[in-house]
DNA sequence: GACAATCTATCTACTGATAGGTAAATTGCG
DNA sequence: CGCAATTTACCTATCAGTAGATAGATTGTC
């Protein structure tokens, strides 16, 4: 692991978030580090490698922020708007989800990519669905926890992919009155 | 109006949906009408105004879309479940709401596209929006149905393309289990 | 000396875009 | 009507730029 192989997946990591994998090249990426294309390519054979690299690491990141959250927010509404803000915060810097984002660019993803991606969404929502859980008596649904968590994800990346594009922030503010609408503040 | 150049602007919106903007060319898109690259630069001079035409056009026969479908359906929970029906359609084989798909490819949004993509959005929440004041008895919540509306597009375009990138179709069948719990079938 | 990391140099393929040419259709006018 | 001017809708040829990828040389460190 060495210095440099991070600080390209780093590069990679925001320069995706902003404009997408078909965004990035070897070229400009070893520029933003300071090293040549091909010392890229020694580090990621092929931009395949690199997507399933970045979404991996992202997905530990945001893993990380997950526990983060769920220790320093008690009740399920302040764990939801930690989450959106979170998404606010990227929409209003012309960034995004990560996953969102790399898996809007349809074309470019393969195999190892779809994987790391799944994983991605799978560890999100199973984070929400416990989130859901410890807060059942706040809730009362008809929906199953698992159903509700995949909407409550669907609905994040939708209204920030959608605030991003039309430079608004509307979607995702709708989002927030929701989640306030049905959690309590206690 | 000439023939090719509707049938440049469908090839390229059908492309569009299953990788993006960034995964269509000038040539291929000629190969696939028998034409050469400069006759495309012909009827669209950049990139740019290729992707406003096939942006509009496709806002354009989504509202026939809409309409078709408050004609035929009567109730909330049918409406909505012909539109979950549209985007599971289109996740199945690989595609995506062609505006969500733009949205995504941020890289290469120009200022003419975002007020398309800003219109497409307006329409489709417009109508949502509509179906929703329609059925406010069937369906109790504090929230506006202006919000409503924005959530449910929202979460429509994000379980849409999360389906699509993970190649499954749990979380279109999340949300319409969802639609099936607020509203009533009669 | 061996290995890791990086370099230089290069390749092929493809991108959007432009210049300049041409046949056919359309338009305006006496 | 008839003819000139113009426009439409394509073409061939080419451009500079960038893409991902590779081979082989060089450097630095244990």
């Amino acid at each position: 692991m060495s210095d440099k192989r991070q600080q390209i997946e780093e590069a990679a990591t925001s320069a995706i978030r902003k404009g997408g994998l078909s965004s990035i090249s070897f070229r400009t990426l070893a520029d933003e580090v300071g090293v040549k294309s091909s010392s890229v390519h020694y580090h990621f054979a092929t931009k395949a490698d690199l997507a399933e690299s970045v979404v991996r690491g992202y997905t530990d990141d945001f893993k990380v922020v997950l526990a983060q959250i769920s220790r320093e927010e008690q009740t399920l509404r302040g764990r939801l708007e930690r989450l959106i803000t979170i998404f606010e915060d990227l929409a209003q810097e012309g960034n995004f989800c990560l996953c969102g984002a790399i898996a809007a660019d349809a074309s470019v993803i393969d195999d190892s990519t779809q994987r790391a991606l799944r994983s991605f969404f799978q560890v999100t929502e199973t984070w929400m669905t416990e989130m859901l859980e410890q807060a059942r008596q706040e809730v009362t649904t008809e929906l199953s926890s698992e159903d509700t968590a995949k909407i409550l994800v669907a609905g994040l990346e939708g209204a920030g992919l959608i605030d991003r594009a039309v430079d608004g922030k509307e979607h995702l503010g709708a989002y927030r009155r929701l989640v306030h609408s049905f959690t309590t503040g206690g």
